[in-house]
DNA sequence: CGGTATCCCGGGCGATACTG
DNA sequence: CAGTATCGCCCGGGATACCG
C-alpha cells in the first residue's frame, strides 16, 4: 500500500498512466458511430464534404465537420482546400487513417456474418 | 430512374435494405465506448455485475446494466443467475460476443501502436 | 448484490442563418 | 460549396431511492 503510493510518484508511472488516459481518450474518439462511418466512407479514395455527407447517410453537416475536425486532429485524415469559388475541400485518409479502417472493416465483416444469429438472438430475447 | 423504382420495389431488394438497416442498427449498438469497453473486459473469462463494475472504468451503474441487456438481446453476451441470496449473477461471452472481441483487440492494438503519431498530430494541429 | 424506477441537469445534436 | 455561429430542444446519463 504504501510502497503502491510511493511508486506512485514515480515518473515512469506517471508515464504510464499518462499514456492510459490518452489511449482511452483516443478510443472515446474513435469509438462512436459517425467516426467510423466516415473512416469507412473514405476507404482508400479522395471525397469532397459534399459527397462525404451524401456516403454517409443520414449525418447531419453539424456532426460531420465536427467529427473531420477530430480525425484531422487526430491525423486520421488529410484536408487539402483548393483555392478556388466555389471552395473544393478534399479528404482523404492518412496512413494511420488506412490502418484503423483495416480494423473496421474486420468489424463490418463481422456484422455481416453475424446478422442472422443477432437476428433471431433478438426475436427470442424480445419473447 | 423508372427501372429503379420498379426494382425498388421486388421482394430481394425488400430483403436487402431490411438487411442494411439492421447492420446500420447491430452497428450503433456496438460502435458505443461502453459496449465495447464491457465486451474487452470480459475477455475469455466470467465475471459478476459487480466486478465488471470494478473492470470498466468510469462507468455507471445505469450505463452498465442498460449496456448489459443491450449485449444480451443482441446475443453477444450471456447472463447466468444463480438462485441464492445475496444474487450472484455472471456475465459471460457467447461464441460471436468472442468473435467481435477478437475485432476490438485490433482495435485496441491500433490504439497503442499509433499513440504516439496521434500525439505529435494533435499537438501539430492545437498549434 | 443486482435490477428497476424516478428525477433532473448538461450537453449533444439538429435547424437555421450568415460569411467567403 | 464549405465553414462557423447561434439557438433551442431533447434525451443521454448521473444520482438517488427503493425492491427481491
Amino acid at each position: 500500500m504504501v510502497t503502491k503510493q510511493l511508486l506512485t510518484g514515480l515518473p515512469e508511472d506517471a508515464d504510464l498512466r499518462r499514456a492510459d488516459s490518452l489511449a482511452r481518450e483516443i478510443f472515446s474518439d474513435v469509438a462512436n458511430k459517425w467516426a467510423l462511418l466516415i473512416i469507412e466512407a473514405l476507404g482508400e479514395g479522395t471525397l469532397r464534404f459534399g459527397e462525404l455527407r451524401n456516403e454517409v447517410e443520414g449525418v447531419s453537416h453539424k456532426m460531420l465537420t465536427q467529427n473531420l475536425r477530430m480525425l484531422e486532429r487526430n491525423g486520421l485524415v488529410e484536408r487539402t482546400v483548393h483555392p478556388v469559388v466555389p471552395p473544393r475541400v478534399e479528404y482523404t485518409l492518412t496512413e494511420p487513417g488506412r490502418a484503423l479502417r483495416a480494423t473496421i472493416d474486420g468489424l463490418c465483416d463481422w456484422t455481416h456474418r453475424y446478422l442472422g444469429h443477432i437476428e433471431t438472438a433478438r426475436d427470442r430475447f424480445d419473447a
